[in-house]
DNA sequence: GGAAGAGACTGAGATTTTCTGAGTCTCGCG
DNA sequence: CGCGAGACTCAGAAAATCTCAGTCTCTTCC
């Protein structure tokens, strides 16, 4: 299969001006300029070798093909969004599952039980463990552990307590390491 | 609805990776480096925040949510790819429609008939038309006409005809204007 | 046990794609 | 006729992506 696929964002520049037949529209949709969505939608059309708008003065059409072609984007794009939502549910407001180490429990400051409260809007468990296929299985989005693993493909990061005890170990997938939720744990860890 | 997509690239990398549980193989059916394909999937998983390989020494595995991930994303590229076949046939091997001015027939050269014969392979009609509109309806894939158009948005290549006659005009959409169908036309034209 | 091979990873730099910003054009309206 | 709206173009800036070279781990084969 050689196909060259035309492009995501010429194609999502075209469903969103489609929609709203205008690239102004698209454009303040998508979060860029009109000139940005113009040239996408150009670079499409002309990989297609279709037109896909009429431009009239009064404004956008679509031309037969452009009517046909959007139902079907619209559906694929449709398809892409709710299985990585299934997934993959948007960080944003997802509350991680921790794995704490046993070993690390004595280390912890002092205020640590008042901070899981605090923790409470971005945590939704935490378990006693240190096992770090646990990540890789999705089952914990983040492990605190008394020593680093030098496990390729995982994010460490060195915290040290307040105490002159040894240091402990953050460690997640990367793409958790520098989201709200990590950086609030990671500062209730250090103060 | 101000979801952030996954890359196009991404996806496409995950796809082709997941069916061959190999960046290799992967990266040689996408035409690009290993490399390309690791750095594409891992930019992928960190957008999405899940792990979709597991990545052992003895090769990929798909963890349980790429396994559910894949035949969603593979289902989403059929549609796109179905919805473009149907609307755009692959312009290689696709044969055009082309529009002839009834003014230009005379001035044409006199080996045209014989060239139109060369041209099987490259041209499905000819039909009498000067309509512009036939283009953007898509009814023709390009017209050869008497006089320039000034027509923004379509592509128009002078020619100069062998004699000393006016010359005459090569009209089509963007992306049709440098295929190979429109060269062959415009080579019998000058030849 | 060691050498060689396979496949994945990384970082730097090159390349390509995409976006912006300013200016132009056409059309419809007052 | 001057204005405003929206689409277009071009050049340069910015960002995403690719390649290349080198590293690492594990497996296989003497």
């Amino acid at each position: 299969m050689t196909y060259r696929f035309p492009s995501l964002n010429g194609l999502k520049a075209f469903e969103a001006a489609a929609r709203h037949l205008s690239f102004k529209a698209a454009a303040a949709e998508l979060g860029v300029t009109a000139g940005a969505v113009s040239q996408q939608v150009k670079r499409l059309e002309m990989s297609l070798g279709i037109a896909l708008f009429r431009r009239l003065p009064q404004g956008l059409l679509l031309t037969q093909e452009g009517t046909a072609y959007l139902p079907e984007i619209s559906r694929a794009f449709d398809v892409l969004t709710d299985a990585t939502e299934a997934i993959a549910p948007a960080l944003n407001g997802r509350k991680l599952s921790i794995g704490l180490d046993p070993v690390v429990v004595d280390k912890l400051p002092k205020g640590w039980p008042r901070h899981t409260n605090e923790l409470k809007p971005y945590v939704r468990e935490i378990r006693a463990t240190r096992d770090v296929e646990l990540i890789w299985s999705n089952e914990v989005d983040a492990l605190i552990l008394a020593e680093a693993t030098r496990h390729g493909n995982l994010v460490e990061q060195k915290v040290c307590l307040s105490g002159d005890t040894a240091p402990i170990y953050f460690v997640t997938r990367p793409g958790l390491a520098e989201c709200r939720q990590s950086r609030a744990i990671l500062e209730a860890l250090t103060s």
